[in-house]
DNA sequence: CTGTTGATTCTATAAACATGGAATTACAAG
DNA sequence: CTTGTAATTCCATGTTTATAGAATCAACAG
């Protein structure tokens, strides 16, 4: 994943609209959501939804699909990946003490996952 | 760490330069880097990149600190971590399959950090 | 106090993004 | 072919963000 395609991704969840979304897809697993439901689920008109779910496919980190009338959207498992590997790279090969938060985390680490980013 | 908190550090990332800088900033280590000497190996002008030092900063990312007339700037372990667990709590409780890259990553998985997000 | 250097703030301009009503397309059923 | 429903595209508007020159501020040396 080159710095564009990251950047890119970082955009479309940097809106907290579409990070609210994203969250919502995230949780609603391998069988997605209908558009409409996701309208009226986050309070967002159909036509600014429709924005913010191109936003998060073009940046794949979501994937439509159709049936019937409705389209249906769930994330796109590699689309994440890629970009937590950008990081991971960018990040972690750098400076290994910011992935690994067991040993060094003073106020909040309790019971959290051993390598972050 | 708050939506809205999470929010604006991923807006802080999500532009091509803040994340060249940041990169930069990561593998400065803790000595980080002065304002001018960044200008300069960025190629960014200096007003210009003054302003996404402060995007940076106000989002909790990086940390700045004079030394006499120059003032350096390093990255903020402690908000850089805080975003990793929004974003681990958000991503990796909902599908932990997500966050663990060693079992299906399948182009370029050698020798990184076992969970990522 | 004066000059110099590193850095920020001011300011104007240009570009990109977000929002939501109206119109349109896509599909299914009668 | 017509009707109804799900969703998108069109479009106008308002808001936010990026850029960089000019002016300013801060620290130090002489």
């Amino acid at each position: 994943m080159e710095l564009q395609d990251a950047s890119n991704a970082l955009t479309a969840l940097s809106q907290t609209s579409r990070l609210e979304l994203f969250r919502l897809l995230v949780t609603s697993g391998d069988e997605g959501m209908p558009a409409g439901e996701i309208s009226t689920a986050l309070g967002i008109p159909k036509p600014t939804l429709s924005f913010h779910l191109k936003e998060l496919s073009t940046a794949g980190l979501i994937a439509p699909e159709r049936h019937g009338r409705s389209i249906t959207y769930k994330i796109n498992v590699d689309g994440i990946r890629s970009l937590m590997e950008f990081l991971t790279e960018d990040c972690c090969q750098g400076r290994p003490e910011l992935c690994n938060i067991s040993s060094t985390s003073s106020t909040s680490s309790n019971s959290l996952p051993t390598n972050l980013l």
